[in-house]
DNA sequence: GCCAACGTTGGC
DNA sequence: GCCAACGTTGGC
């Protein structure tokens, strides 16, 4: 089993939303480093929803992968935002997960926290200028993320 | 809204 | 394969 941080703009996707949908397909990631650690990822694997681009930047909840190795369907969508013309049903470049909710943490974590308790190296999030979407998490960080976040 | 950082595209 | 131009991300 393993962890990893998953960004979503609140205003595009929030922790809110998934509570309310409590499942949902974490489509129209377009990167290819964030695809592949997509593709690795197992049922069972839990996920730091972090929202990004907002005004209280942070971790601010748990989600479970419930299924993985899906083909994006937004990429065959051309009426989607996502949509890549340079994909096809035969050769599907994008592949995500489904990820059920699993809680809303009592406390936000904040990056301003994340930087102060992790290394760039621990936490690729806390790196200046990162921009990708979807990152591994070690256990032990996870572990004192859980704890930062007064999680069960 | 600004803008630094960074990924992608495309001409050569 | 280089790299300038361009588009996007995301903190502030």
């Amino acid at each position: 089993m393993n962890y990893w941080l998953m960004k979503s703009e609140p205003t595009v996707y929030s922790i809110a939303d998934l509570a309310r949908d409590q499942r949902t397909l974490w489509d129209g990631v377009r990167n290819y480093q964030a695809r592949n650690f997509l593709r690795e990822m197992q049922p069972g694997d839990l996920g730091f929803f972090y929202h990004s681009n907002t005004t209280s930047p942070g971790i601010v909840g748990l989600v479970r992968v419930v299924q993985s190795g899906i083909d994006d369907p937004s990429q065959f969508d051309p009426t989607s935002r996502y949509y890549d013309p340079k994909s096809s049903q035969e050769a599907p470049r994008w592949q995500t997960v489904c990820v059920e909710f699993v809680q809303m943490f009592p406390q936000l974590v904040s990056l301003d926290t994340l930087r102060q308790t992790f290394s760039a190296d621990e936490l690729w999030v806390v790196r200046q200028g990162n921009r990708l979407s979807v990152m591994p998490v070690p256990e032990d960080v996870a572990t004192k993320i859980l704890t930062l976040a007064g999680a069960e």
